[in-house]
DNA sequence: ACCTGAACACCGTTCAAGT
DNA sequence: ACCTGAACACCGTTCAAGT
């Protein structure tokens, strides 16, 4: 391997066969390239290092083990996401945010497969959850209220995130075979539902609606 | 525990040294018990297979792969979940069987970590999903508002689910150090809403009132 | 028919060593 | 200071072989 020149720790591009020199946001950056190209399955810390020219052991200089790594890579999803807003009731500025969360999270496959409720989210993404609490206080809420309701929105949108796996093609066929085995004299009213067509789009149409209806629970009592 | 059914092929208890023949039920019974005591991270198909005195690969002749085995796992709890009924509104006994369904997916910590939102549960439920329906159109919902309200109050239940193992002792560092990163100026009301104890159980008392809240949304409209 | 032994192709992670 | 090579202790899974 090349590499005599002795230069401080400057950026430049040096000249010809000299790497770019690792950083974090590097080894973040080429994660997120592997995630949304290969999927996550293929994020493995050899496989990010190849994507950089590495070894997978560089790799540890900068991001202490691999959980922290899918942690780094959602983060740096969460700090992209743009929080639109327009003048309207706080009801409708907030479905305007969570769609938005919403769409943003489901932009990149893998990011609904690293998600855990808890762990990933939430405080992360604080300028949204202040933009969140804002509109609840807004619409009258108190402190308490206001952090109850927060987390029932982001719960209802987690959940339906998590969802959304099962509708891609992989996981069609597991649906196909589900319907065959509901007995459809025992539970018509199910078997009338697998009936009705899964389609992507009408569960991301079925998103909206739910989330108005668990704002008007939310904001009036 | 199956009855002692006297089936084609030998199941006799046999003369002290012969194990039990391996069956499908065992294996499932068997990766329950290891999850159970030592956390789903101990569920291989190494260790469930010495929980039985075998090697892995006898494993194979009745699950398929590790994947499977998993939704067998999660089959089996589902099994056994009792929904209670009584008098009352649609409402009143909707939220009585999604605090059922959610304490009993809840006994067991490893459930909430091999849920997946769509692929392995939902149908697999079949009563519970045909009694969830069942009321939903007795408080006046047509099949497709009653499908989405279904949806809805699972994508609910389900994001709180997925919340709780972040609340759980390995948790908390985690949310801890997320505090100490807040910006308290910047984010006033994130700053208080983390402030506020994250106890479990104030988690858990949570979820009841956002239920009705959605159910509320979901059924007046 | 049911199970085993040995092997394969991977993982994340460690540690001493190179430059 | 930053990276590598080699190794460790695992995985899930396969396949031919045992009984």
């Amino acid at each position: 391997m090349p590499s005599p020149t002795t230069d401080s720790d400057g950026t430049r591009p040096a000249t010809g066969k000299r790497r770019a020199p690792l950083n974090r946001a590097s080894v973040v950056a080429a994660g997120r390239r592997v995630a949304r190209d290969e999927g996550l399955s293929a994020v493995t810390l050899r496989r990010v290092a190849a994507e950089l020219g590495v070894t997978a052991m560089a790799l540890y200089r900068h991001v202490g083990d691999k959980r922290e790594l899918l942690v780094a890579m959602l983060d740096d999803v969460a700090e992209h996401l743009v929080i639109p807003d327009r003048e309207g009731t706080p009801s409708d500025r907030l479905v305007l945010a969570f769609r938005a969360l919403h769409d943003h999270l489901t932009a990149e496959p893998w990011v609904t497969e690293v998600l855990k409720a808890g762990e990933l989210f939430g405080p992360r993404a604080s300028r949204f959850v202040e933009h969140v609490l804002a509109l609840l206080e807004e619409a009258g809420l108190g402190d308490e209220r206001a952090a109850d309701a927060y987390w029932a929105l982001w719960w209802y949108t987690f959940g339906h995130l998590s969802y959304l796996p099962a509708l891609r093609p992989e996981g069609r066929p597991a649906r196909a075979e589900l319907m065959t085995r509901v007995p459809a004299t025992d539970h018509p009213r199910l078997a009338r539902m697998l009936a009705r067509p899964p389609r992507q789009a009408a569960a991301e149409d079925a998103f909206v609606p739910g989330l108005r209806a668990l704002l008007r629970g939310l904001l009036t009592d």
